[in-house]
DNA sequence: GTATGAATTAGCGTATACGTAAAGGGGGCA
DNA sequence: TGCCCCCTTTACGTATACGCTAATTCATAC
């Protein structure tokens, strides 16, 4: 078993490595999913993913199953495992999800009311959404975007709600950050983003609903058109 | 490995036994919890389970990855499985989400139509409800209130969306099952069944979303009711 | 040249072995 | 008599071994 020294390794990770190799495992392909390090449609054996990360088999396996419940990969016996590509059928799957789920959490969220530092921080990343939007930055953009969205999740008290979304959230980060730059300069976003924070302020749960399940279905239309247009039919 | 003749004991099951023994050990286990086997928050080894299924560990392992990703059950280390009990709170939880993804399924299924026999279908389900109401069987009710969402569900075309309800559904049929007996006469219920119908067919998808979010947040309210006031705090 | 069949090979599913670490009990010390 | 520490046991995490099955390739016949 080469172990060497796994600690020295994690700078980037300041409390020491996930206890067990299964878990490892988990985060590191998952990791490398989600930042499309693994080219997609291609196969890789279990072996081989075992030599990648200096492991044996069985912590790879147990990773594999659990990527493979969560809908980020397929395994086919003697094929080993591949990264699913993502057609727009799928993409309007997902985000038919996430704005159902979203737009509950914003009512919730309108229901309950939010702390001072919730609000604040929904409001820094709209503001965050504006300044990139006058720099004309799309990763900033969408960085502050991300962040809106994960504060407001966040700030729900349903956990099992949190975790979905967090899952759905991830299966479309490798299309949006590959879409990226094909998207029309998101000004309207900014703005519906602070129609929403103010109904979640006045603490109206059916306008913040709405406003944001107009919202997602808004960027999902969008991103529809994207990929149909730019012939994307799998990424 | 003692295989014996697995093909000879399926007689249950029609088709070949799951090819795999994860798999098998997946379906074996779900099947056992769902329908309260084993006793909720007392711990089952791995060696224990494998005895049980009569495979080794290492099946029972992938399956029990799979059942504690979906949240049925929990692991720890040294102690085993356990069946994860469901509060009130879980309940909530579960019931907002479905709300939001069936409400969102029933829109849906608004927009495109209903086809005759999905129609006839639903329309059956909810006459089979007010028969067992006139009845007075609880069981029966059940059932047919069970099969009217599944066939709501299975009309989706949004194949994550059906995944996910379907996975949240099971989470809470256990205690839905603990407290059937425990309800109120579901007359309320059926009437906002055939609303429910009648805007679908009406291909209505707003009063459609509408009256299906009434309908789950009233049985929502109905069951945290049930629960508290019996002290289930947890099942 | 293509299609079909057998032979080969390779990858996986599963069992099993092994080391490790935690839980629990017994003995020693206060 | 009570508490703490060490030792034992046990369960798990992971590695590895093994056999089966499916994929692939090659040969042969049409």
């Amino acid at each position: 078993m080469a172990v060497a020294d796994e600690g020295a390794v994690s700078e980037t990770d300041p409390r020491a490595t996930a206890a067990t190799r299964s878990e490892q495992a988990y985060v590191a392909l998952k990791r490398r999913v989600l930042d499309n390090e693994f080219p997609v449609g291609s196969f890789f054996l279990e072996q081989e993913l075992a030599d990648l990360l200096e492991m044996s088999r069985t912590p790879i396996r147990e990773a594999l199953v659990r990527l493979a419940n969560e809908g980020f990969v397929e395994i086919r016996p003697r094929h080993g495992m591949r990264v699913l590509p993502i057609s727009a059928t799928d993409m309007r799957e997902i985000y038919t999800i996430l704005t159902a789920l979203e737009a509950e959490v914003a009512a919730e969220v309108a229901t309950r009311g939010l702390t001072g530092d919730e609000l604040a921080a929904l409001r820094q990343a709209v503001d965050d959404m504006e300044a990139a939007l006058t720099d004309d930055d799309r990763k900033a953009w969408a960085v502050a975007d991300e962040r809106f969205h994960r504060c407001l999740v966040g700030a729900s008290a349903n956990q099992r709600l949190r975790a979905v979304i967090l899952q759905f959230w991830e299966q479309a980060h490798r299309v949006r950050m590959l879409t990226l730059r094909l998207r029309p300069k998101p000004v309207k976003s900014t703005q519906e983003h602070h129609e929403l924070v103010d109904a979640l302020e006045a603490r109206e749960p059916e306008r913040a609903r709405q406003i944001h399940r107009v919202h997602r279905e808004t960027a999902a239309n969008m991103l529809a058109e994207i990929l149909s247009s730019n012939g994307l039919t799998n990424l």
